[in-house]
Order: C-alpha cells, then sequence, then structure tokens
DNA sequence: ACAAATAATGTCAAATATGACATACAATGT
DNA sequence: ACATTGTATGTCATATTTGACATTATTTGT
C-alpha cells in the first residue's frame, strides 16, 4: 500500500468487509485490504486462544515481537504469505485459514 | 463450464493433500505446501474459466506472462500474495478463495 | 507439416519483505 | 510508585520477491 493510503487509515476504527471504501480502491484493492485485516484477525485470535505471548510465537516462527504486532496490525510491511506463517505456527489448521476467509 | 474448460484443467500431475509427505517436513511446513499448491491450482483454473491467457492475465496484474506461469506452477519464487493477487485480477472472489482453501 | 499462439524455464537488477534491535506505551500486580 | 510483562512503532542491513527479458517447449489451427 503506498504511504499515502497508509497515513489515511491510521487511527480509524474500520470494520472489515468494508475495507477502506471511502478511498478510491478498485474492488481488487479493496478485497485484498479486506482479506489482509481478516487475517490479522484471525492470527491474534488464534494466538491469544492458544495462550500464546507475541514473543513465545515469535520464537517459534524464528521472527521477532515487533513482526508480531505487525502482522496483527496488518502492517503493510508484512506478507500474506507471514500472516498465514503466524496462523499455522500458532495452533490454527488449515481449517481455520478457510473459515478466517469465509 | 463447457467440455473444452473441463479439458483444459485435467491432467495436473501431483494431489493435494499429500504435499511432499516423502519428504520429512514438519506439519506446518507441509501445510503452507498444500496451501500453496491449492492456491497455485485455483489461480489457474480461474484464470481458464474466465477464457484468459497468461499475457492477458499479466496485463492484468502488471505483471509478466513469465510470472503467471511460475505462479500456477506454485514455484517456490512467487509469494502468496501475488497467487492471491492473481485469483482477484483473474475474477475470482473472496469465496472462491476460501473455497480454494477448504 | 507449418505457422501462430500460448505456456514453461532460467537469469538478473530493482523493489519489497524480513528479523533484529531500540525504544516507547499499556496493563497488572505488589 | 515501582517493577514486570506484554504490546506497539520506527529504523536498517540483509534476504527474498518481483517484472522484464530471452529462450525453449507445447498446444492449436489450417
Amino acid at each position: 500500500m503506498s504511504n499515502l493510503l497508509k497515513k489515511k487509515l491510521q487511527g480509524t476504527d474500520w470494520q472489515i468487509g468494508e475495507a477502506a471504501d471511502f478511498l478510491q480502491l478498485s474492488t481488487e484493492e479493496s478485497a485484498l485490504i479486506d482479506i489482509r485485516l481478516s487475517l490479522a484477525q484471525a492470527a491474534k485470535q488464534s494466538r491469544v486462544e492458544h495462550e500464546l505471548s507475541q514473543i513465545e510465537l515469535a520464537k517459534r516462527m524464528k521472527s521477532s515481537q515487533s513482526r508480531i504486532a505487525k502482522i496483527e496490525a496488518a502492517d503493510p510491511s508484512v506478507s500474506i504469505d507471514l500472516m498465514v506463517r503466524a496462523l499455522l505456527a500458532s495452533g490454527a489448521g488449515r481449517a481455520d485459514l478457510a473459515r478466517a476467509l469465509r
């Protein structure tokens, strides 16, 4: 995402499913954002449900606490790959992933 | 779907769900591979169903034909992000993505 | 068989994502 | 108030991913 859009989004409390539709985004672009938001949410939910701290999950993934925080914030610097890896590492399965995207 | 399209889609080599279990991979690692294989398959299916050539899809995505080929081959050099973008760009929606991961 | 279109494979410079680190903020208990 | 634990945010050198290109292989139509 561009820095401009990143700026525009900060501090808002949007709901998933209506991702940033006040910005002029193509349907694809907003679908992608929605997907990222859903994954971020699912990753956090799975981690908390499995009672892991960000540090613990980071160790499992050989990542860092700051990355986990960024994953859960759907930070533009994190890839979908990393989000999916976080989900799996926290104990979620493929079915949970599919459910998160429904 | 037309018979023509059905024909174009059949005849893939491996079967998903048993990803490389002849290698010693953790459950997470093989889950990730399975996910990538499913996405690759879904991307190809969507493109063909929407009757796009790899070149056409590449233009839509501002990517290149070779990248599309690699996406559909689940080449290690392509990210899940790119696979998802390809899916969306070819006309699939979020629901198709979720279905591909079931 | 031939040509034309489509798809696959390899390489590489440039773009993007990554872990690590420092540091700040928040909550919780003592 | 203080310490402790957990979370957030910014930066940066390194690693990975990317589009583009060249080339080859395969499929499709005539």
